[in-house]
DNA sequence: CTGTTAGCGCTTTCAC
DNA sequence: GTGAAAGCGCTAACAG
């Protein structure tokens, strides 16, 4: 067993309250005694058990992070901004990576129950079915702060703070029309994921606005790996009709796009214009300027923890809050028409 | 205040002793008491205190994690290995991010130290003065089993998952010379890094054994920033007399020479073969095939949280741990020589 | 099988 | 200024 507060006590020859009082600074404590404790902390090593401190002031000063793929910059970026500002409020944080599992989320909410956050601030992951009746229930049931960062959960009306995906996918299909593009794609991910449900919209917003005639046959349905990005652009190369103009909805994706294209020897833009989504450190070192929209991960992360700070600092105001931001476009000049 | 476990004992007519049991499956108890008690959980929507257990039995189930960037995907994936394990053995992480601060990592030392955690994962920062008087005594007088990742402390002999970097260094080194450079240069990080100087040392040894002269003119001095990397670079590219072959010992530094040798219109590897640390994924992608010296940071995580639930498990045995692991050597082909 | 009780280490009245 | 004592929610003997 570690050195207690009792100890201290004793050693300092004073009751525990008073020692309390110098940990805490409440409280008048005569400057001698307080020396008298200070010097027995040291002397024995002494550090306080937030636990116990915990169940005391039934309070923690913890907060849950939940990621979907913690070895993904994006998610890293969040957890930064996250973390800068926790630690700001004295808050530490207990992580949890879901690699995408829904159940692996539900765990994680439970294990984060049991240890009596003050709340939590997660990316629900993309799998297929987040309209799991288990999983709604769960996260209603929690009776803890949550706000949700860069992807929404249907069904709920949670606090948040998200990416304008609309604006993102029209700004990117805008962007291409005004460099003078008519024929253009768009490769989505799964179509249960919010955003990309938004980027399409926004898509379509901006064709329409601009008199170009949607055409099914240009969506590309992809599902956010490379792999699969890469068989489809693979495939749309040989195609007689096709687009001059390619909005992708990750960097995953956009990194299949590319690895197709060079394999076909094919140019960006020349032979394909491409407006991608988020940033690819990467490639600019390589002489490869995409041109994209960027979520800015980290603002993301910091946004919510400070939506978060807020709504646990201001005990009454249950009205959920939701911010969203617009998404920077980076111009690099992959979206030209040559 | 939420549901205790007293409530669940009044609405179920029984002792919180009672419930305890049924609760952590200790102790008989009748079928029907049981499922009464159960049923008191779940009409009331309990969820027992990691807190109050954890005082009670003065334990938790949480572990410490300290990385220097969590943007870094090698840190992501150690983390993942890590959380992996640590699942299995249902432990909980807590997070800090140190953004190299030694000052930062010695906080979190303490923050960790109030947790009562069973454990520390840390990799340490890559700061220039990692032989800080408070730092060390901080971490001797911490009286909580440590693991360290990927980098060690000096004048310290903690328990560790480390890379055998020398032998890094001395297969890096030994495939240009097979493929028959003989001019060979280096680029190495910070020297306070200790992986760094193991490398190099590789590097020496590489060189000697196969009777190739040590030319200081031919280590380049980098701080594993893409910048300074890029820099020395160009100037090494303006020498008459320059090495026909080059390790680079971080895959920031990497990017840095590869942006430099575009500029210059440099092919890899006819004007300078390449042997580079660490993956860059995206890299491939873009027909650039660098080979490289692999780290296989999943398996450090994996490792390291093994290490520690060893450590905790075995209660007597205070021996020092220290596995080290040998990288993997990537061949893409930069190294050849043309 | 189940209840009583004494902590776990700290905070927080309430007295003195 | 300081101490005594109750209590935070749970576990773990010990009785019965």
């Amino acid at each position: 067993m570690s050195v207690t507060i009792n100890d201290i006590a004793k050693r300092a020859k004073v009751s525990s309250a008073t020692v309390s009082r110098v940990l805490n600074n409440s409280g008048y404590v005569k400057e001698e005694t307080r020396q008298r404790i200070l010097v027995a902390i040291k002397e024995m090593n002494y550090t306080p058990s937030a636990i116990a401190r915990s169940l005391s002031k039934c309070e923690t000063n913890t907060i849950g992070v939940i990621v979907p793929d913690i070895t993904n910059a994006y998610f890293g970026e969040i957890i930064k901004g996250v973390s800068e500002r926790a630690e700001r409020n004295n808050l530490n944080i207990i992580l949890f990576n879901t690699d995408n599992y829904l159940e692996k989320e539900v765990r994680a909410l439970k294990l984060l129950k049991e240890q009596r956050i003050k709340g939590i601030i997660m990316t629900p992951g993309f799998g297929e079915e987040k309209f799991n009746e288990n999983y709604i229930k769960t996260i209603n049931t929690l009776n803890i702060p949550i706000i949700l960062v860069s992807a929404d959960v249907k069904f709920t009306k949670l606090n948040g703070v998200f990416v304008d995906n609309i604006k993102g996918g029209f700004e990117a299909t805008n962007l291409l029309i005004k460099e003078g593009h008519t024929k253009i794609g768009i490769m989505t991910g799964l179509l249960s994921s919010e955003p990309v449900m938004d980027r399409l919209e926004g898509y379509k917003r901006a064709l329409k606005e601009n008199d170009i005639d949607f055409c099914s046959k240009y969506v590309l349905y992809g599902d956010f790996k490379l792999d699969k990005a890469y068989e489809l652009t693979k495939k749309l190369l040989k195609e007689k009709d096709r687009p001059t103009a390619l909005v992708v909805c990750s960097n995953m994706m956009t990194m299949g796009v590319i690895k197709a294209l060079k394999e076909e020897n094919k140019d960006i833009p020349r032979d394909l214009a491409i407006v991608g989504f988020d940033k690819i450190d990467f490639l600019d070192m390589v002489g490869l300027n995409i041109t994209y929209m960027e979520d800015c991960p980290i603002e993301l992360g910091r946004s919510s923890m400070d939506m978060l700070f807020d709504i646990i600092s201001s005990n009454e105001d249950d009205s959920v809050r939701r911010r969203i931001i617009a998404p920077q476009i980076v111009v690099k000049g992959s979206e030209k028409k040559i």
